[in-house]
DNA sequence: GATGAATGAGATTTCATTCAT
DNA sequence: CATGAATGAAATCTCATTCAT
């Protein structure tokens, strides 16, 4: 019985994960207003009836979405900042594409989008793991700095200025608007180096 | 009889624009749904009955909307090429915030935005635009190697870099998520300097 | 001076015309409220706003043309049944097909229309028209009943089938369904011969 | 899980056609324009919006009833034809008055209504249709001459002058113009009979 | 949990009509 | 007279949300 239980529950944190994947994907296409429940609902192949067992609302699933993107970035981050490898591998491997690309691509989206329409707490929240996440960030620069794998400077700057590159990397390769002139994000943050 | 037909095509085109201009900053910042077409109305200061007197419907508009900002970047691109200036001016002046800032913005949201869900016609067309757009820049570039202000390398990739570089800076100022940490557009390129 | 005035009061009237013209043919092909004034206005070559100068509103309008119509239909029915002809010709006449053929659709589309949606008042004095009309044609089956070209019966009662097949007639002549399947008018009432 | 999907579909079908046979009185009455789909709604017992959720526009509703109404009617001929009673009477039966018969005039009305104003391939389909029923007509004719019942002749033109009858009946009997002279419908097609 | 039906609130769109030129 | 612009009122249509099954 218990078992039974703890599954449902493993269940439902499954598939209200499997919701927010694929809201959040489409918030990043389409704008946080541009999504109707139902395409969601389609997405994930069920009906819009059922997205409100596993969120009270849009507002709701919104937020959630969010939130829990920050949090999945800022947890992947900070693995990054604590795992092996060289800092500027960190950096490169954070802009290179591959299967997880798109959340930041989300992330990016959702940034813009906060730019107006959304609740200020929730923004001023967004803002603060957003900094968080900076510093994450800048300390992975620090590191390189240390390993001269960075030109000096303050960190905390130099992070911000990855972070417009890996934005405009981001956009750049989402929006694919001139065929044939690809880029690779290494190259984008070259600049960087020492 | 008491109406004057060039006068009258001439203040219909205003009004258009007019609207366009006002469709374009909310589109921007909020995306097609989230913009009411009394929204948009209450920006020019009609009805939002008026506005289909110029356009057929919110769809359209926005439709022309992304038409005419390209036309219009393009158009400012052609005079900036034209003008004086020295190459890495015209450059820097681009990325530079002003009153017109926003509308690149605009442009940029719209190619996110509408990688999804824009007609194929439309986006073919806004394709080819864009890479006649990125000529124009490209020449630019192209002069300024050879007045030495930029670095070697193929103008067409390099103007593309310099998009990457634009759309970074763009998206980063306006969505003002690090309060402090400010960048100014002539650093952001600098790398492009010899 | 004078003359202007005649003349001016004269081209309003043919506009006036114009336009009741235009407007009874699309009431009968879309209905009554299936016509919006500009529809009538494009057909005349003008624009919504004047079909204003001419008449107060479209419900006036609407009135307008059902009684100039009927009017039109009432004096032709008059001249022709005073007219020279036998009284079989006449009647044979009324529903052949020919450039007035259009008017008498009109009015039976009208009739049709007629049985909702229009003020009380009107739809009486339409109705007393119509029997006004239905009389006169009574009188012509009256003359061809002395002249032993119809059947003995009330003519009024008479007319009434003569409206029915007239009707008819009418009717399946206009919306074409059959291809093929035609019918002369003359056949269609031959059952009214003795 | 509680679903029944058979009944679920059935309980859709239903509605669908509650809905589609009030619509349709009220757009013979009054055409597609003089029909609020709140009228409809109301008629039914249900809610605008909830109208939507059965068919996609009014426009499509119009369709759909416009094609509904021929294959109801079809079906009510056929059944007719294979039915028992004498051809003569089928025949009468079709025109007399009953609770049915408006499904009848409004055919008619569409048929006039639109003969303008409809998608090409839609009036296409409905005119094959239209000559499909008019077999079965037909083919009662024929079993009626067999039997002595109706005069000689094509069966096919026959039928299509039958056609011309059950118009002018219908529409005269419901325009109803002229008070006191009333018609039944086995007088109108006594011509048929040897 | 999951679904189709149903709805209220609100956004888009239409249209008869007015008005300044 | 004639027109294009503008509008208010109303109709169409959308969508987040609730509910019975």
């Amino acid at each position: 019985m218990a078992r039974n239980v703890e599954r449902d529950a493993l269940a439902r944190e499954r598939q209200r994960n499997n919701i927010m994947e694929n809201a959040r994907e489409l918030f990043a296409l389409r704008g946080l207003r541009g999504v109707r429940i139902e395409d969601i609902a389609k997405a994930v192949g069920i009906t819009s009836a059922n997205v409100y067992h596993y969120f009270s609302s849009k507002e709701n699933l919104l937020m959630e979405v969010i939130v829990h993107s920050q949090l999945v970035f800022g947890e992947a981050l900070q693995k990054l900042s604590e795992g092996s490898g060289s800092p500027w591998e960190k950096l490169v491997s954070l802009g290179t594409p591959n299967k997880n690309r798109k959340s930041y691509v989300v992330l990016l989206h959702l940034n813009i989008a906060l730019s107006d329409a959304l609740p200020k707490e929730l923004r001023q929240q967004y803002k603060s793991n957003a900094i968080n996440n900076l510093k994450v960030l800048s300390s992975i620069v620090a590191e390189g700095q240390r390993q001269g794998q960075i030109i000096a400077g303050d960190p905390l700057q130099l992070a911000a200025r990855y972070i417009v590159d890996l934005t405009g990397f981001n956009v750049y390769s989402s929006t694919n608007l001139y065929e044939g002139l690809h880029f690779r994000f290494e190259d984008i943050i070259a600049h960087l180096r020492p």
